[in-house]
DNA sequence: CATATAAATACTCATATGGAGTATATGCGC
DNA sequence: GCGCATATACTCCATATGAGTATTTATATG
């Protein structure tokens, strides 16, 4: 291993480290934005950066001026179409970055937005979008069916039944990138530029983002709904002291679905992840709620061993 | 995102590609070696490559003549610490690769080695290995005993009873990272040069490799543990037509424990994941055993919408 | 002050799932 | 013919999970 391998062959590749930044606030799920909505926070890997976490750390600080508590590796790519300049290969490194949100002023141009603004198919909490049947799957449906060759169009509806729960399948809301992706190749998303002018501008399709950044928040989106049900991820989007229901509500903003509220209690008391503090608050209308705060001690071992947070598959 | 960064912060970035490639033969896991079975797969990526996983693929199949099958990253990472060359940093783009090991002739020093070579305290499949509790087990004690400060004690011990399933913590076979972290830290493998003589040179921590080539097999061995229960990758490793015991076996190889044999079977086929060919083998010795092979249209359902086998927990 | 309302909280119930044990069938070698 | 090793089939039970319903406790409002 470890060729020493010729100093041309190596000296111009370049590292880009991208965020997916996400919060909840007020029961609606956020990712941090700059280029007013543009484009998600990114900067190069530079030498004096000491690992690949603290260069993004430094420049997403740097960018929105708020500071970054969990974070993990999302995934790495090189594609050679993301280069504009050939000779020169872009490495992008990107991450899963999870935050209370603050009410301290972004800087410049960086913003929270609601990520379902970007995915408006994607929030199930109300049911399935009207936009799913109306427009979106028949668009679908009619790309399938323009294909010349009959195993294409089979395995097209097959994916599209797979990625949008219909036939015998289920909704799946772990398949974010998947569905992403297939509206990509579908032309239906205004990245994908051969894009018919009147499809991208419709706006059940969600707003561009710079280069392949809605595919990283996809990917995001994606991890972030599959991890809230096997570790104790929600905790670190939540702020200390919370009621059940607000907790709840943060799962169903994630997982874009609502979750049955007797057995998320159920399930959320018999893990003993939460303690009582004491308190209640009155803030919420109604009987007033119990606090509860985390138990850290217990989180050091879920946090490895795994949890069970229930969002329904039926 | 992306600053026009100044050239002279870029330009001596490298990336390496280092795979993890697996395989199961005759019932044991195998890792794929060169450098005598010091090292991993790896070389640089390179501005000819059209993508990191073809850049990966040119590598390994050069350094091993074997080809790769399934590919999917593991981790990327870029500590100061790796590079011995301070004005140059290198990003390492791990993988983990799985193939049906083939008997033609590896090139130079690539071999194919037992996994648990590097890890016997992960082989569980006839209980746990005495070594743990006889050396293993009281090393560690030793090291968390030996910290100065009370709360790193404490914190010592949690690690070592959640890691190696003490106390009233069970074993969980996902763990190998943290494991061999563990051990690391407490300086008891070779690569943790701090290590005193005597301990590295016990054949219990297994043997040294590459820089930090036996984390990345970890890591790898983690994750492959994780997956064969959700998603089915197995298919990956075995031959075109086997019995099911046969795939029982390749299960308990890369799991490192038993697994219930009628429950298996249950699970196999109630998820109509295989079909009989019609033939039997009378290879096996006792009654002879039917032949399967796997239905590859359910594989590319499940392969995104999951799937269960079944490695108990308890 | 009664009443509607919103939320918290507490049960019940049917079914699915997963772990474990046991029994029977079939071919081979001696 | 008999033991042996494996394949194959079935039963049993504890727990997890999804879904439904009822009750309590506060605030807001007329």
């Amino acid at each position: 291993m470890k060729q020493p391998a010729k100093a041309d062959q190596r000296h111009s590749i370049a590292a880009e480290l991208i965020a997916v930044l996400a919060a909840v606030t007020s029961g609606q799920p956020r990712v941090m934005t700059i280029q007013n909505g543009k484009a998600l926070p990114s900067g190069p890997f530079e030498l004096g950066h000491r690992s690949l976490q603290s260069g993004l750390r430094g420049w997403v600080e740097h960018q929105t001026r708020h500071p970054l508590g969990y974070i993990e590796q999302l995934y790495t790519f090189a594609d050679r179409d993301r280069a504009g300049d050939e000779a020169q290969r872009v490495i992008s490194i990107s991450y899963l970055a999870l935050a209370r949100e603050e009410q301290a002023e972004p800087a410049d141009k960086a913003t929270w937005r609601n990520w379902y603004d970007y995915f408006p198919w994607e929030d199930h909490r109300d049911g399935a979008p009207h936009a799913l049947p109306d427009v979106i799957i028949p668009r679908l449906h009619a790309w399938a069916e323009a294909a010349g060759d009959i195993s294409v169009r089979s395995d097209r509806r097959l994916r599209i039944s797979i990625a949008f729960g219909l036939d015998d399948h289920a909704w799946n809301e772990e398949l974010v990138l998947q569905r992403y992706e297939v509206l990509y190749e579908a032309a239906l998303v205004e990245e994908a530029h051969r894009s018919r002018a009147e499809d991208a501008k419709l706006s059940v399709f969600g707003p561009a983002m710079a280069a392949d950044h809605r595919r990283i928040l996809a990917t995001g989106i994606a991890r972030l709904r599959a991890k809230i049900k096997y570790r104790p991820v929600v905790f670190e989007l939540m702020p200390p002291v919370f009621t059940l229901l607000q907790l709840q509500r943060s799962v169903e903003a994630l997982a874009g679905r609502q979750v049955h509220k007797p057995n998320f209690r159920r399930l959320i008391e018999q893990q003993e992840l939460v303690e009582e503090t004491g308190a209640v608050t009155a803030d919420t209308g109604g009987r007033p709620a119990k606090l509860f705060r985390f138990r850290h001690d217990v989180l050091a071992e879920r946090a490895v061993a795994g949890t069970k947070l229930p969002v329904s598959r039926a």
